[in-house]
Formats: C-alpha cells, structure tokens, sequence
RNA sequence: GGGCUCGUGGCGCAGUUGGUCUAGCGCGCCUGCCUGUCACGCAGGAGGUCGCGGGUUCAAGUCCCGUCGGGCCCGCCA
C-alpha cells in the first residue's frame, strides 16, 4: 500500500500570528472563500479555531497558483508556506515627519486627521483609533477600528528629506490572524465539495430545517463549534469539580424497566421475551437510590435521559443531566455541593461570574410574586394580589369571581399608558391562551385613572391597587379575576411576555435561585386523589411527617428547583430513605400493596437493608449551556436534535423496520405504512 | 389531542381584489477579464411551474378542502 503525501499540519487557521513571519508552516482547512485577482488569489482557510489568508502568487509558486483556480467553497484543503506580514498596499500621501511623535502617543492632531480626509473623504478617521509601533522610529499600523481600515505607515527618506509615507493598509482587524498571511508554495486539494446550500459563517439567515438537513455543514459556522466546544468545557468542568468533591462516575443502564408515572416512556421490545419491553430511563432514579443502598456515598454520571413527551422550545426528546446523588445528606449539603458546581461551569465555561450562596424563595411566595415556580426575577412587574380591596367594588367580573373563591391579582406594565386598543386586544389574546377570560386595565395618567371600568371603581380602590403594583403615571395596570392556578398562569405568562416585548430584561445578567418548600403531593380535582407532586421517592420535613398520616395535602417536602433566568436547570429532593415512610407515600397515593410489589419491589426490599439517608439533585446539561449561550432554543446546543415530531433530521429515524425484525421480536404492527 | 403560523430557483424574500406571472429581486452558482482583496470589482450566463393531492373558475402561486413537512404554544412533561 503506498502511502500518501503527509496530512501533517504545524498549526491550526486561528493560531498564527505577527511573531510567527518568517516561519514555515502548513495548514489544513476549509475553503470559506475565494478572491481571484487574475494574477493572484486569496483563500479564507477555515477550521475550528478560526481563519487564515492564504496567497497564491504565482511569483511565488506558479503550480500552486494554477491549482488554486480551480478551489472553491469548502473544499479541503493542505497548504503549506512562508508567514508573512501583511505588505502595505497602495501610498495614499506623503505627511510631515513632525506627526511621528503623534503616532508615538497615539493621539492624533486634527491637522494630521485632515490629511487622511483630504486623501479621500472614505479615509477620515474615526475616533477609534490604535496604533501600533512595528520598529521603533521607523513603522507603524494605525487601525481605524470604527471604520474597519488600517494604514501602514513608514518613515521614509524622500529625496533626503525624512518624510511619512501613509499606506493603504491590507491588516485585516477583524481577524485574529489578520496581521498576517500565508504565503503559500504547496497547495494540495484534499477533496472538492459541492456548493454548500448555505454559507459556512455566523449570523446566516436559513431556516432552521435547512440547517438540520445539512447540520454537518450548520455545525463548520464558527458559534456552532463555539457552543460545541462549551458544551464539552462544561462537561469537563462537572466531572473536574465533581471528581475533586469525591463523587464517583457510575454507569446505570440504559435498558431498564418501564414506570408508569410521570412521563411516558420509551420503549424496547425485548427479543428474549415476546411482549415486554425495557424501557429507556426518563432519569436514573431508581439506579441512583440503590448505588446510595450500594454504599457508594457519592455518585455522578452524565447522563442521557428519554421523556416521550411533546417538545417545547427547551425540552428534547433525549436530554443530558448531570445527576447527583449523595449519602448522608440533607438538603443544605446538596445546595452546596451544587452551588459550587454551577459556579465552576459557569465560570469555566461561560466565563460567567456567579456569587454564591444563591438566594432561596418559598414555593408559594413564588407562584405568589411571579405565577409560576420558574421566575425570571431579571425585572420586576411582580403580581400582587388585589382580592380585599376588590371584594367590594362594583365590578361584577371581579366580585362574583371572588365570591366563588377566586381572586384578583395584578401587574402594572411601565409605559403601558401609551398601549392602543389594538395592543391591549393582543394582550387579551395571549392571557386566553391560558384559559384566562379577560384582562382588565386601568391606564395611570398625570391626571387620574383611565379605563372604561374606572367607574366601578372608587378612588381609594383603584390608588390601593396603583400602591401595590407600583404603578406610576405612564403605566397600565392589568387585572385578571379567576381561579388561583389560572390568575397565577395568565399574569405570570404576561408578566414575561411584556417583560421581553418592553425591553425590562437585562440580558447580561444571570439570576439563579432556588425555589424550595414544596408540597409533597398535589390534589387532583378529576380523579378526586393525590398525586407525587414530584416523584415518588421525594422525602419530606420532619415538622410535617405527621401530617402524612392526617393532612396529605400540607405535607411539605424537602424538594428544590435551582431556576437561572426563568428556566428550571436543576431538580431534586432529599429522598425517603425508610421503608415505613416510603410506604406510607404509596398508602396516601392509593397504590396497592400487589402494585407495590409488582412495580417496586426491588426497591422497598432494597430499602430494608440499611439505606442510608440520601439527597440528590440532577442538573440540565442543555438548559445550562443554552444560557451561557444565550440561546432561546435547545436545539441550539444539541449536535444532532430531533424535530418537534421526534424526527431525526439528518438521518430520518424512526424509521420502518424489516418484517423478519418485528417477526423476531413478537411485534405486529398496526398502523398504515 | 388542540390552537396559531410558515412552505415560490441552492439560500433569503416579493408576487395587490384570481387575468402581460411568458413568475420578479438580492445573495449564491457558472464563464470570461482583473496582482492586494478580505461582503473584491467588472461583463455575460444558467437555474424555479410556486410542498403534495383534489376542487371552484373561461383563467389559480393567488380562492376552497385535504394531506405532508418545519416552527411557536396549550394540554402533556414525576
């Protein structure tokens, strides 16, 4: 076998730089773009860390110069050459030698700026300005920042008078590697590549399919590979902090049993066992309980998690978390532990500074202030509850909801006051969204309250509420009457809603905190019992034990959410840890001893041997990232997502299966294909 | 399960009340010219039957029904 020419590259395209002239490199890379000047032309080389200019000049090697004709977009490319600086281009003036000592401070003369202007009008310079002393008394690069040029300029010796010459500059200030270029003597097409559907580089404008089909061209453009990398700097940074915080990094399996709370699975049919299925983990829950049972005080794993559900912006059908668990503690030690490990990404990844500890908000003042339990506490607007002063208005849209047990709550919108008809009518829309029936407003002008309710109103009732929602002239105040759950939905959607639409969000700003005192059970109306309101191995506080037995409902448990910006990136709970308690849950949940052994008996026997008392947390890989990102949209910062259909876009799964397979596997399939 | 929305050359879009639409624009692409560009420039050129199916009509990119695909959301997501 005869063996190629050397793929061995000495640098990556971001690498080179100004101290690098002289040298001779190669380069591997991809085409991003191609200049041709007839006599010589210039190539983009891109890889993962950035771009360089490389020239073919036929003075310089005519064979390359010849090859390179041919090169197009995206093609592969290895290069080899000389670093050089990049030349000055064209004189534009001469200039007094006087003005050196300005270039010195680098603080330009407005008689020295004119020159540049009386040049070319396209030549005056900007305000922001470096130069930079290439020899001492001898060369400079003055970059116009603002205006994207640079000049070279040399003191020169014209007809023994020393004299500035002023150059066009060829530097490139928008390239690291820009002070310089490769000059190349060998050029070998690696592979040719037909015309990418869309250019390799950021801020494109294609639809979002279009970048899936094509998502090995999508993941070349540099903020892709920019959030790819981040994405493995996190994961690095959660396995060092882990590893030094004596965590172990276990696998579990990821054919498992099928549970059937919480969300559905997905399943594998076994081939061994005609009709029952593995089912893939929704998390390592159960895996992670018993390594505590196992004795293994602290574990990790980065996990792959499957919920069959339907997609959301921030939700995929397969997601990763960082899941935790440790032995011997409570829910102070977790926070701590994962206080410090979100510090750690976040400033190890994102080059994000986090202050730790992170605050934390009762479950209920949450829904209270901000209607959900996922705030996004970067801007205000909070709810405020307006039921007392309202109960005897004569709004009958109000009274007669709070006669049934409702209530009025409200946000006032700053500049809301400026809101037209139209503006308020979409809003109307959006809270129905949330099955809220209608959204009444009161405008806050210099000279009273504006609305066609105001009349039910009486003054003192209308300034009560002005007082609580901090609403001040300019502002609207939007009111929404109905059950708790609905009012806490609908307010707490439209808070965020005109949050982003007014501009209240600082975008810079990253606000984590915790939101603790859960119930531990949620009453379901419809079927008339309880429900986990998390999981069903969620412990409780010890105050409220007793209430299991007497008043489910206000048993609190020892379960937290850590929430950054209105997303949930982490969730766990001190778990049960005693056979009786755990049991107790089941009672309370209405599962049957025959159901318990079916379903966990594993589990509950595992139990009796000795568990210690164990906490957990499992962090959002994704959500995480998507953050320090900036990212709206988890598929983002996924290589390979699915579509909202669960489709694979790249590689169309699912997919048919041929009949000898499902014949294997016992399966009839009963759907037209 | 449901609501909203998008689908026109490779990409991004325009296409009024159905009638010079014999489907237009920008980018990209191809050919030629050009030795300092970096969104190079100049000249010329190719390329789409309007997601798919059916219907209304003298006439459909345009109206109606269905369907497929993408997206956002409600439900769902312990």
């Amino acid at each position: 076998m005869s063996q190629g020419p050397s793929l061995k590259r000495t640098h990556y395209c971001g690498d080179l730089r100004l101290a690098d002239r002289g040298t001779q490199v190669s380069l591997n890379g991809w085409v991003k773009r191609r200049r041709d000047h007839g006599g010589v032309i210039f190539v983009d080389l891109r890889d993962r860390t950035g771009i360089t200019q490389v020239v073919f000049d036929p003075q310089i090697d005519e064979k390359s110069h010849a090859i390179a004709d041919a090169v197009r977009s995206e093609y592969v490319l290895h290069v080899s050459g000389t670093v050089r600086e990049r030349e000055p281009g064209e004189l534009l003036f001469h200039a007094d030698a006087a003005y050196q000592t300005e270039l010195t401070d680098g603080n330009l003369s407005s008689a020295f700026r004119t020159l540049f202007s009386d040049a070319d009008p396209k030549y005056a310079l900007s305000d922001d300005i470096e130069v930079a002393t290439r020899e001492l008394g001898a060369r400079w690069l003055l970059t116009d920042l603002e205006n994207n040029r640079t000049y070279h300029i040399a003191n020169e010796d014209i007809d023994g008078e020393n004299r500035l010459g002023i150059y066009q500059g060829t530097v490139n200030p928008e390239l690291d590697t820009g002070e310089i270029e490769l000059a190349v003597d060998v050029l070998r097409i690696l592979n040719t590549a037909k015309t990418p559907p869309f250019p390799v580089e950021d801020e494109i404008d294609v639809a979002e399919d279009i970048r899936m089909r094509y998502r090995f061209i999508d993941l070349r453009r540099p903020e892709m590979q920019e959030t790819l990398a981040m994405r493995h700097k996190a994961a690095l940074a959660a396995r060092n902090y882990m590893n030094e915080q004596g965590f172990l990094e276990i696998e579990t399996p990821i054919l498992m049993n099928s549970t059937p709370e919480g969300a559905r699975d997905v399943l594998v049919p076994s081939r061994h066992y005609p009709g029952r299925f593995y089912a893939l983990p929704q998390s390592p829950q159960q895996f992670k309980q018993i390594l505590m049972m196992s004795g293994v005080d602290r574990y990790f794993q980065i996990a792959r998690c499957f919920r069959d559900e339907d997609t959301r912006a921030d939700r995929q059908l397969e997601f990763t978390q960082l899941d935790i668990e440790m032995s011997f503690a409570g829910v102070d030690d977790v926070l701590d532990v994962t206080e410090g490990l979100m510090k750690r990404i976040f400033e190890e990844a994102g080059n994000i500074p986090v202050e730790i500890p992170f605050l934390r908000l009762p479950y209920h003042e949450s829904i209270a202030r901000f209607g959900n339990d996922k705030p996004d506490t970067r801007f205000g607007m909070e709810l405020t509850d307006v039921s007392d002063v309202m109960a005897d208005c004569d709004f009958q849209v109000f009274t007669r909801t709070l006669e049934t047990g409702g209530q009025v709550k409200a946000i006032a919108a700053p500049g809301g006051a400026d809101f037209s008809r139209k503006d308020i009518d979409d809003l109307t829309k959006f809270v129905a969204i949330y099955r809220a029936k209608g959204l009444a407003w009161v405008k806050v002008t210099a000279d009273g309250f504006s609305s066609g309710i105001v009349k039910f109103f009486t003054t003192e009732q209308l300034e009560t509420a002005q007082a609580r929602t901090g609403a001040k002239p300019g502002d609207i105040m939007f009111f929404v009457a109905d059950k708790p759950n609905i009012v806490a939905d609908a307010l707490g959607n439209l808070r965020l809603h005109l949050g982003k639409q007014l501009n209240l969000i600082d975008e810079t700003q990253y606000n984590f905190l915790w939101i603790v005192d859960y119930p531990l059970f949620e009453w379901k109306e419809e079927e008339s019992r309880y429900e986990p309101f998390h999981h069903l191995f969620t412990g409780c506080t010890e105050e409220t034990l007793p209430l299991l037995d007497t008043d489910p409902g206000n048993v609190q448990s020892q379960h937290y959410d850590l929430v950054c910006n209105g997303y949930e990136i982490c969730s766990g709970s001190v778990r049960i840890h005693q056979w009786d308690v755990q049991q107790k849950v089941f009672d309370v949940l209405e599962i049957t001893p025959e159901d318990v052994e079916n379903r966990f008996g594993y589990f509950i026997d595992a139990l009796a041997y000795g568990t210690p008392p164990h906490a957990g947390i499992a962090p959002g890989l994704d959500r995480i990232v998507m953050l320090m990102r900036n990212e709206e949209n988890i598929r983002e910062v996924i290589a390979f997502p699915k579509s909202q259909q669960g489709l694979c876009p790249l590689t169309h799964a699912p997919s048919v299966v041929a009949d000898e397979q499902l014949e294997e596997l016992s399966i009839r399939v009963d759907a037209d294909l």
